[in-house]
RNA sequence: GGCGCAUUCGUCUAGUGGCCCAGGACAUCGCCCUCUCAAGGCGAAGACCGCGGGUUCGAAUCCCGCAUGCGCCGCCA
């Protein structure tokens, strides 16, 4: 895979690198990470760090790669410049390539008045037959100089391991800038040399390359080399159906990290855009989903990023996770959230947490699901607090029965608290739901909240005598 | 404007000439379970397979045209 460190990691990258990755680890070949920072003004070495760390995160390693180093070190295309230039020698020795004195200024201009006239954007070929002693004066004269490749009219094709069999008709293109005038390569030609002196053999990206690939196919054709095979992802779409921009705020993987999505989910969401494994098997651990990849069952069509088949992973995947390594992940995003997790003791946490487990879809989620279990009083909606067709004084002295028996014979076992307190119901002639909501409200401040006997248990006798004792008050002074 | 690629339920998709008057999943709705909310179970609704022509005994599947969408057309990557 080869990033541009030009932004954030955003998810149609993961899921190229994805793919990249699931195709190494299942053919057994080497997995490279080539930084292609060759785009000076936008590449930052912080958005590199980032990516990088995304990468790891989504569980994403790679044999060779910066900071690791491997064979064919150096592994940022912006270090690979000499080796680049060396290419540019042999290029210019094949008599494929000419000097271009054209200013930028000019071909804007030049593009701009094409656009305008409704005639393709191509390249002149102005500077195409520049005498060679005309070319030195000038270039003597101090004149900046790009180097163009000369290409010829004829069809160019390639095969691509998702698309088929792709063709184009180079005579549509004008010739392409491959060094520019201060002597740096155009990332379409370091690509080129950097792949076959990496001896790169798979390349998977975006299908946004494919006009590239055709101008890369004709740059091998004349350095006498052979390409590697290459592959096209059809580009992931945003719900506005545009392809997805680093611009697009919301689509870093980042953003889904920081809300709490876990990794294994994002993965397993990520490769199932545009992939499936041909029969209805949804669930996939990366292991699986290394087994079974394979690029000729990747469609051909864009997807489009639905967050609402992510969550549904998501929460899949949080409910399948152990209480112990569920706490963990959460621990931060509680914290986050403004609760003092270590409050009550990890015990506490754990109990609180597994009540909660199959009510969220983030991790996120947690801070709000777990407040109540750690605030020093909720704040009960007197609308649900009072029994329902009923009036807040009978509603307080059932509360106040209710006192009783948990003094009297705790919350600490399920199955008896609920015993006592559906005796109480049936007592007052109540359904219990009538009884239980009031209690739910006093003691969680909320209506949807885990099972009531479970929950009293964990909050402990004293909490719930408090948080009763306040809602009779409440209801008392209504 | 040119070129390229794509086009099956709202979304992800299965489907490679007869098994498909199209299957699964998410979302939606209903029922069940139930102390609420979830989770789970069951079920419903939802796609004239973009449109129009062919080929064929037979087409979502093959061919052609059109439309639409996306991408690329940079001394960005």
């Amino acid at each position: 895979m080869a990033p541009s460190p030009t932004g954030l990691l955003h998810v149609g990258n993961a899921r190229t690198a994805m793919y990249n990755y699931l195709l190494a680890r299942k053919t057994g070949g080497a997995y490279v990470l080539r930084i292609e920072d060759t785009a000076r003004d936008r590449s930052q070495p912080e958005f590199e760090r980032a990516m990088l760390a995304e990468f790891r995160w989504l569980g994403i390693d790679w044999d060779e790669g910066p900071e690791i180093g491997g064979d064919y070190a150096p592994y940022r295309q912006s270090e690979r410049i000499d080796l680049h230039r060396e290419w540019l020698e042999r290029l210019k020795a094949t008599g494929r390539v000419y000097r271009c004195f054209c200013t930028p200024e000019e071909l804007a201009e030049e593009r701009k008045r094409a656009q305008a006239e409704g005639r393709p954007p191509k390249y002149s070929g102005k500077c195409r037959e520049i005498a060679e002693s005309e070319v030195e004066g000038r270039l003597n004269a101090g004149e900046a100089a790009a180097y163009r490749f000369r290409v010829e009219p004829r069809k160019v094709g390639f095969k691509d391991l998702v698309l088929g069999d792709l063709e184009e008709d180079a005579g549509l293109w004008g010739d392409f800038v491959v060094g520019r005038s201060d002597g740096t390569p155009v990332y379409n030609f370091a690509v080129v040399v950097d792949d076959h002196t990496m001896e790169i053999t798979d390349v998977v990206r975006g299908a946004d390359h494919i006009s590239n690939t055709f101008k890369q196919t004709v740059m091998y054709e004349a350095l006498e080399i052979l390409p590697p095979r290459f592959a096209h992802l059809p580009l992931m779409l945003n719900q506005k159906r545009q392809k997805l921009s680093k611009r697009d705020g919301s689509v870093s993987v980042a953003e889904y990290r920081e809300q709490g999505y876990l990794p294994e989910a994002v993965r397993n969401f990520i490769a199932f855009l545009g992939w499936n494994p041909g029969d209805e098997r949804e669930l996939f651990s990366l292991d699986e989903l290394i087994e079974e990849f394979s690029l000729d069952r990747v469609s051909s069509a864009n997807p489009i990023f639905d967050i609402e088949k992510l969550d549904w992973f998501n929460g899949v995947y949080i409910r399948n996770m152990s209480v112990a390594s569920l706490a963990s992940a959460a621990k931060p995003y509680v914290r986050e959230a403004g609760i003092d997790v270590a409050k009550n003791g990890d015990p506490y946490f754990e109990q609180a947490l597994a009540l909660e487990q199959e009510r969220v879809k983030k991790l996120s989620d947690f801070g709000d699901a777990l407040r109540f279990f750690f605030v020093e009083q909720v704040d009960p909606d007197m609308k649900f607090l009072v029994k329902k067709k009923g009036t807040p004084e009978e509603t307080a002295d059932a509360l106040t029965q209710v006192v009783g028996l948990v003094a009297e014979h705790d919350v600490d076992d399920v199955e008896r608290s609920e015993g006592y307190l559906r005796g109480l119901a049936e007592e007052l002639g109540w359904k219990a739901g009538e009884l239980f909501m009031p209690i739910r409200v006093a003691i969680t401040g909320s209506r949807a909240t885990p099972p009531l006997f479970e929950t009293l248990k964990v909050l402990g006798k004293e909490r719930v005598v408090k948080r009763l004792q306040r809602a009779i008050e409440l209801l008392s002074v209504v």
